[in-house]
DNA sequence: TATGAATGAGCATTCATTCAT
DNA sequence: GATGAATGAATGCTCATTCAT
């Protein structure tokens, strides 16, 4: 009945970030299928049970902790954009922040790619991978529209050159476990280099 | 008197054949840990124990699917590449190649996807993979250093950039599957002219 | 308030015992390749994996089994040994408890065997059970030398002697299950007899 | 047809001791449930089908083999009673037989123990396996009785006092593998010893 | 709320045995 | 005779999920 949001409800949030952040470490470590349940509960602390008890399945788990670290690196991610003035330069800006993210992650990407090719989740965690995706995607499109509106770029249909950049840096997040002396920051700076001057309009080169 | 190695291996040949198609048709249906050996086995025709017979393990059995298609690509990608001069059409050649890959493997690439990301296989079957694409990366590098060389384009590195480019592929590939409405074709076309512009010469874009 | 160790761990301990007492039933009736896990589930009226709740592999459980029924029969037996005066008279106690172990034993022996003959085991397992035969050896060796220390008995080495005589009475429940017609009791106590008569000094047999 | 064993037959023999050598050296390193019948095979150098022309299951394999080591034994041991005079003497050099057996048969004693343990063949194997016995045990029978007649020995009723010696010979053997630092040689000449002054007359022992 | 005990379906793998060649 | 390929039943064990306290 009262407005604040109860010490309850307030230990009730506190539990579920707790085991949110246990999920996240241990899926990263050992991957969706590596990992069980019982090794959730071991590293928050808590009983298997109590996991149930905050979430519905262990799927419910991962989709849980994947999104919650995807919308703070979003929030993070976008603010940073500001004061940048040309397209290049934040096209340049937001670069960095993905190949940012692509070091950090490590095995959450593994996490990721795991967990989209495992054949159950397809449908429900597509559609929220999807939507993520995707307003990730407009703002980059925005950003290219802002450049060729401003005659900084050429007049290019951004939406499908957009997926494969993003594309490329979730692909190179894989290729790292892989190939372990590739240099993962010198390909993330030569595609957004070699795409932002694939871009530029023929005035902007030859001048 | 005859050259053919004996009936008996020419069968077993066969019958290993049988089994890596269906292991490759229910693995990339159902994906590698939605699949059971014994779907394998009634998908080849033949029992579980023989699947045993021909191979160590439900690991080693796709490992061995998965390298065997990839051989069959690299080598008629390959092939294909003869009949184009510039380096700029020969990448545009490849691209068009690792296009239909990515169109034709559905299924294919999610089987692939958990692949990598399932955390047992990393070190051994990790290292075929790395040695692979490493192979394929030294393709393209290679066309890359020719056109450099040709004064065709500028003079960058072209490792770096390579590997981005055979990422994007492999995530354009990934979001197909998530992303519905992405046109894969066109991500891919906008990809490789964006690249291939963005490595011309000033001279090249302002003759 | 109350001493008793909760509950919880009470129904634990009953619970482990109930599977316990299953599995030296199942076991020595199946032997230990024979019986499955899921018969001495079923005879404990729980499910498979509560078995593995309680033990961690069917050869752990074989472990704790054997080693609860020998611990409960050792306790017995030295609490018996109380009353009787001459060394003599207390090595023939011991071989009746011996005797009549064996008798009742039947099955539980063939496991014994088969634990022991059982290729895996040997180490961890077989460490436990020298312990245990180690115990009892003690107590036979104290046994004989305090009839040497009374000059009841000749001065003899009193270790490998009575190895065998363990040894005898563990061949011959063997023997049992192989000679139907073999006088299990009369032969355990030619033996002890014999033995003990072996031991008398010269004294004591020509008074 | 003709009287001579055919080159055929010869050969066939041959094959079969081969077999033989390699299922005994096999099973008693691994243990009858441990080692696999093409593990024989490979020892045997021959493949598995032929095991199966030869024996009709692994078990008919596993009692041929240790058959025929035992008949080599009893023959062997037999032949070397010659040349003693009183019944003691006699005793004394089968135990050192006996002792020698079970130096050499480490592995295969453990593998008898298995085999005997083992639930199935209790039935066709047991009774093979107690004519053996029961021969042996009258041998030794027959000994104690001259001994008797001799007035060497007590009127003892020698049965089940040598079923006793018999097993604690076997019991020793499997004691061997559980006991590292038990004196096998010592426990038989003590038993051996004690049991035989055990046996004596007052007369023998006070003279 | 939280626990830990219980469930039981599901699955990879082994291996004695058979059989076409 | 001999081979090696094929079979398929059998089984230990895991783990997501449920449930009595």
């Amino acid at each position: 009945m009262s407005e604040t949001p109860s010490k309850r409800e307030l230990q009730r949030q506190e539990r579920r970030q707790q085991i949110l952040a246990a999920a996240l470490a241990v899926f990263s470590e050992r991957g969706f299928h590596g990992a069980n349940v019982s090794d959730v509960a071991a590293a928050a602390g808590v009983s298997q049970g109590t996991i149930y008890w905050y979430f519905d399945s262990k799927e419910e788990l991962l989709t849980a902790a994947v999104l919650s670290y995807f919308q703070q690196f979003e929030q993070d991610t976008l603010a940073g954009l500001e004061g940048y003035e040309t397209a290049a330069d934040k096209l340049r800006a937001l670069g960095q922040s993905m190949t940012q993210l692509v070091q950090d992650m490590e095995g959450l990407f593994t996490l990721f790619l795991e967990y989209w090719a495992s054949s159950d989740q397809r449908e429900e965690a597509g559609e929220l991978w999807a939507a993520m995706l995707t307003e990730y995607k407009d703002v980059l499109v925005g950003i290219i529209e802002e450049g060729i509106a401003r005659g900084e770029f050429r007049p290019v249909q951004a939406g499908p050159l957009v997926w494969a950049v993003m594309a490329a840096y979730d692909g190179l997040a894989a290729y790292t476990m892989l190939v372990p002396d590739m240099d993962l920051v010198a390909s993330c700076q030569a595609l957004i280099e070699t795409v932002v001057r694939g871009l530029l309009t023929d005035e902007q080169i030859c001048k």
